[in-house]
DNA sequence: AGAAGCCACTAACCTATATCAAGGATATTT
DNA sequence: AAATATCCTTGATATAGGTTAGTGGCTTCT
């Protein structure tokens, strides 16, 4: 089935030939254009998105209007609206293409009859999870820690291959300050360099 | 062995009598004075904790000095240095109890072994991560949608037994705000009730 | 009970980022 | 290539929260 996907999960367990096809003929792939939508707020949100080319983004849109991106994901990473995948809500967050993008997605139900089958596959979702906690955890200190300068530096340094992919006011709603702010930020960085 | 950390499992994953003893027994429990330290930076972190009692506290000590919170623990949460302890990185983190507390602990290397011995319990720590995930992304979104003043209503409603258990200050440190802003927030939400 | 330290509050001033407004530069579409 | 829409930059002004400093009231220890 997909070499991609398949590479990405043997590289974390081992899991025999076998039980990889049959994982993978759980997942179907669909083509995003950019700028349209996989979830938008109020959907159901029965599936999880594993990105095999491009670009896409999750945010939430405040009452005032106001973006706030909480992921991008680029080639090999999952995406969805997470707390409503897990619990059963419907969504708050949108899921964007901000490139034409092509992603493998499973159903939930179907993962959990996966999860059945293939026991090893809860020890994947468990050490991705695990690593997207510590991610997030490392976001949250980095907010409470450091100026919005030093977080677009980290962020330059962290995702460079996104860095250079998308428009800066994607970047300015992860930090969560403003286009305005980012490129005065940006400004006072050439100067001192 | 221990009543309330099998409640705690069981409340999320079947599992026998015999395989819940087997790894209950793997923990040993040790009490921690107001005060003290259960981690401390550059510690080797081989060990994750199950609050059975008290309050806790993991916190980054930034370089001007300034105290940042990731997470408070009360009866049947988690807490450790994760990243340290999912990583095999030595500690950056301070967990230090603000009650004195009990606590049990399993080292990392006899729950790998547990792993292979009760895989079930590869779903329990993924849904529990699951959990701990999705509170991180609401606390990220909560970060960059609210000001300070909303956000310690938030913390208040999310968090009451925390509340009323710690002084202000931690709760300052957890906010991102200095304890005089969160003087002053109060103040101004007392004049408009 | 007294001393010491810790914690909450207040006030005046300071700074980073937001807000509002406008113009210029780059992409994208036709 | 022109037209249009997006994106970036800049300036003037506003504001939330930080900084510094002082006071007084609690705890906690002896």
């Amino acid at each position: 089935m997909n070499n991609q996907l398949s590479r990405h999960i043997s590289s974390i367990i081992s899991i025999s030939n076998q039980e990889m096809n049959e994982f993978l003929s759980l997942f179907s792939e669909q083509s995003i254009k950019k700028k349209s939508y996989l979830i938008q707020p109020q959907d159901v949100v029965s599936r999880e998105y594993y990105v095999l080319s491009g670009c896409l983004k999750s945010y939430y849109l405040d009452v005032h209007g106001e973006k706030h991106i909480l992921q991008f994901a680029i080639e090999d990473w999952w995406i969805s609206d997470f707390e409503a995948f897990f619990s059963n809500q419907s969504a708050k967050l949108y899921i964007e293409a901000i490139e034409d993008s092509t992603v493998l997605s499973i159903e939930k139900s179907m993962l959990e009859i996966a999860y059945m089958r293939i026991p090893k596959l809860e020890r994947f979702f468990r050490i991705k999870t695990t690593a997207a906690f510590v991610t997030a955890h490392k976001r949250i200190l980095s907010t409470l820690e450091k100026s919005a300068t030093e977080r677009y530096l980290d962020f330059c340094i962290s995702y460079p291959s996104i860095t250079t992919r998308i428009n800066d006011y994607h970047v300015a709603n992860y930090l969560g300050i403003k286009p305005e702010s980012l490129s005065r930020i940006k400004k006072a960085l050439e100067v001192n360099s």
